[in-house]
DNA sequence: CGACTTTGTTTACGCCATATAGTTTAGGGC
DNA sequence: GCCCTAAACTATATGGCGTAAACAAAGTCG
């Protein structure tokens, strides 16, 4: 029969073996995706090393082929597991747009405790556990509209997107700051200056214009990004909100 | 005087060397960002190396840091280079939203032509010559409009973090097909029915109603990805509309 | 108790980016 | 026309990486 289940599904959904013979096993799966995201964690994804998770968990790396069939594979459920389960949205009162919005807000949250979550290499569709839960939790905030699969999954996909790519981009501009030892507005005024020194009024003249329009001197609020976000977010959700009343007419 | 430009914007804007002294160059940043470019259209963005590219230049390895501080720099300019510079847009009678329709669908082009592109990983802002052009296009579609500089930049970034996402995804389908061998929908259905199989229906409703929905059963159209792309991308252009009405009601 | 099965280690390989030190090559000043 | 010197380039080496293959160890089952 067809009910072959790859080896890497189901390690995602951490189906237990069956066989009980042999030398039992002195770790599981879970012990060496957390050592692995604890390091991911400390030293950024560059950092996760099958050698150093090996040491972190006594043993060689080596044998660390016995949980993950490569290291791939282990990326990916440092994902999943990173990820973690999605949380509860509020229901009632505020409907799809305060579900959405909550959505978004606790998946960002989750970037901002793993800097490297957003930065890890897409290798398909969601088939983790947890990244089912985070589509399921996605659409049911969507279940009481009339839109159909396809466009509940076309919002799903965006606005996942979106806020894997807005942080992605905060954590690199964050980075960005740190590695160049200089305190954070400094260095970000010093290449600023430099870049609207190479940007031709003719060539780019609303870059220019953006470039001296002041919006880049400013003192920053609490957080930058933050207001950002929230620009974009909102925009996504005036288009969902546009997209749901097209489809309640239709 | 503060003048000092980064070598690493230098390089990127290609200005020219002052000093004429001493052994003249075999090559030059182009040559070398060019090699790179197309081995890693042909082999992927890991089998971009050094030495690689060294060697199809006819040069040593270590010979290439004369022309690029770090492979990370390299990097860098590879994605400029190849995301070339932004096209003409639709000035006339469509108005912003056929302009940014077509810089949406003429940066997922570029993605098209360089698969390794989107994944690159991005560091800071937009700052290579040609990432300016595309950001110059983009508010140029936006400058007949109320919109503040805060929230054409809020556009642009969303707009351009959707279209690499997507890219991202439709590469990244597009590879887990071909690496496994079989042929495109088989792997898929398989996938997909194994995955249907570990959603639990009390668990996760919604994806389990969506497993069964066939929504992934039926024969694609000519290019599925295609159609979930416009879905999104009018989704984003509806919310634009809504922050330019908004901001010209201010 | 011995056969078998599974786990973990040892060892080795090829590849990578890059530091360091030395060699080649041409133009500039005389 | 010839050396000096600065720049380009090469040779060599290092430490790290993922992982293939063969082997040793440690349990269960008959």
């Amino acid at each position: 029969m067809g009910d072959e289940i790859p080896v890497g599904l189901a390690r995602l959904w951490r189906l237990p073996a069956e066989s009980r013979l042999g030398r039992p096993a002195a770790l599981d799966v879970d012990q060496v995706v957390q050592a692995a995201v604890a390091l991911a964690d400390r030293d950024g994804l560059a950092g996760v090393t099958l050698g150093k998770i090996a040491k972190e968990l006594g043993v060689t790396s080596m044998s660390l082929y016995r949980y993950v069939g490569s290291k791939e594979e282990l990326l990916v459920l440092m994902g999943d597991a990173a990820t973690g389960p999605a949380p509860e949205l509020p229901a009632g009162p505020g409907g799809w747009r305060a579900a959405l919005h909550a959505w978004a807000y606790a998946l960002r949250a989750v970037h901002a405790r793993h800097a490297w979550l957003p930065h890890l290499p897409i290798s398909g569709p969601p088939s983790g556990p947890n990244a089912i839960s985070w589509m399921d939790a996605c659409l049911t905030a969507l279940r009481d509209t009339a839109l159909d699969w396809g466009a509940k999954v076309g919002i799903l996909t965006l606005l996942s997107g979106y806020v894997r790519s807005s942080s992605q981009l905060r954590v690199d501009m964050a980075e960005g700051r740190r590695e160049s030892g200089l305190d954070q507005p400094q260095v970000e005024q010093e290449y600023g200056r430099a870049l609207a020194g190479l940007v031709d009024a003719e060539r780019f003249p609303e870059v220019a214009a953006l470039f001296t329009s002041g919006l880049f001197e400013q003192p920053p609020a609490d957080d930058p990004d933050q207001a950002d976000f929230d620009v974009g977010l909102d925009l996504i959700l005036d288009g969902v909100a546009a997209a749901i009343s097209a489809a309640a007419r239709a």
